[in-house]
DNA sequence: TGTGTTTTCGAACGCTCGTTCTATAATGGC
DNA sequence: GCCATTATAGAACGAGCGTTCGAAAACACA
């Protein structure tokens, strides 16, 4: 009944994360984002709303996105333990490698959000909570097989698996050292054995 | 030889610190700063250059004191292990009764900082690269009175704190809940144990 | 084949940005 | 008391910002 769109809506917000995710909100301006997604401004506008609503788009998407593959990262392995291993020695090699320090997206977010009101921090809360979740329900299940240490409570497990990744996703984008990233990996994982 | 200057150099730094650690260095106009320091653009100009110097300025001043309250938390204590107990809690405490979630100027600056060259990567990776020695330094101490587990080496240790630590702070900007950053401290202390 | 709807395009809107200019005010050394 | 020097005040600069507009283009349905 109208004219159809013509541009690849996945590629199109592809490139719009590409760019928020390297330079942050404030310092993507609408035109630099036409020009690496192939539209212009106007159809921005009208396919996304504004400049916030097309943030909030991105987030969310790469949250989905992110969030499923720690889960199916942390339902792997033998046991608890393993997966909680292999999570952690498996995104310090990613991060080591990536040689655009991006970091991770959310936390970025995080970071920058205080003026753009609470929507944004509400996405980022999120996700870290569910974050949570999943790293709670993994030392859970250590627990119960006897991987991972009954000495903390898995509340607290998870808590500390939370900020040591949080910690390992701000130095991806400040000191992304292999030797850092890896020994932060190794030591958590070794103190949570039994 | 001269008209002399008429503001408190502490003060309008102090307002400038205030409104960078908020809002970030792109979100923070010279024409907000100004308001804030009680001073011109022209003023600013004359004094520290442009904004980016004044950013630096900002930035160093931050870090010197932060790594000053930092060494001397963890030098105190009569372990090493209670140094790093005392100064986790105090940290979780502190980030919790917190009402402006500022969270921690260096790390926001880390986090933003990809377009604006290198220049301020630099003196973020550096504050983390001296608080891992301080951690380091302070960890080798536990281990030699004995209050720090020998499984994992002081270097591994370190690490994991500055890790830690760094989670900590993204969580005061982001998930500022007693129970959440009490949890993490209490973890770490214990698990670092013998 | 026309009609209605939506997308695209490029130019334009008003605003704020970082920065600079001009003029004036305030000092210390002669 | 004058002069060189520096700080202040406020207006102004060009550039870029987020956003919108009017017209042309492309489709679905009658």
């Amino acid at each position: 009944m109208a004219r159809p769109r013509e541009f690849d809506e996945t590629a199109v917000l592809d490139a719009a994360t590409d760019l928020f995710w390297n330079r942050g909100f404030e310092a993507s301006s609408i035109r630099d984002l036409a020009a690496r997604m192939g539209l212009t401004t106007a159809s921005i506008y009208n396919a996304y709303g504004d400049k916030r609503a097309l943030y909030k788009r991105v987030l969310e998407r790469y949250a989905s996105a992110a969030l499923g593959s720690c889960a199916s990262g942390l339902a792997c392995g033998a046991s608890g333990m393993e997966a909680i291993e292999s999570f952690f020695l498996s995104l310090a090699n990613a991060t080591a490698a990536e040689p655009e320090r991006k970091g991770c997206l959310i936390v970025n977010a995080g970071l920058e959000s205080a003026p753009h009101d609470a929507q944004f921090k509400q996405i980022v809360a999120d996700v870290f909570r569910q974050l949570e979740t999943l790293f709670h329900d993994c030392a859970a299940r250590g627990q119960i097989d006897g991987s991972v240490t009954r000495s903390q409570s898995a509340e607290d497990i998870a808590r500390l698996l939370l900020g040591t990744m949080l910690g390992l996703r701000v130095l991806a984008r400040t000191r992304p050292e292999p030797a850092l990233l890896a020994g932060i990996a190794r030591a958590t994982t070794a103190l949570l054995r039994p």
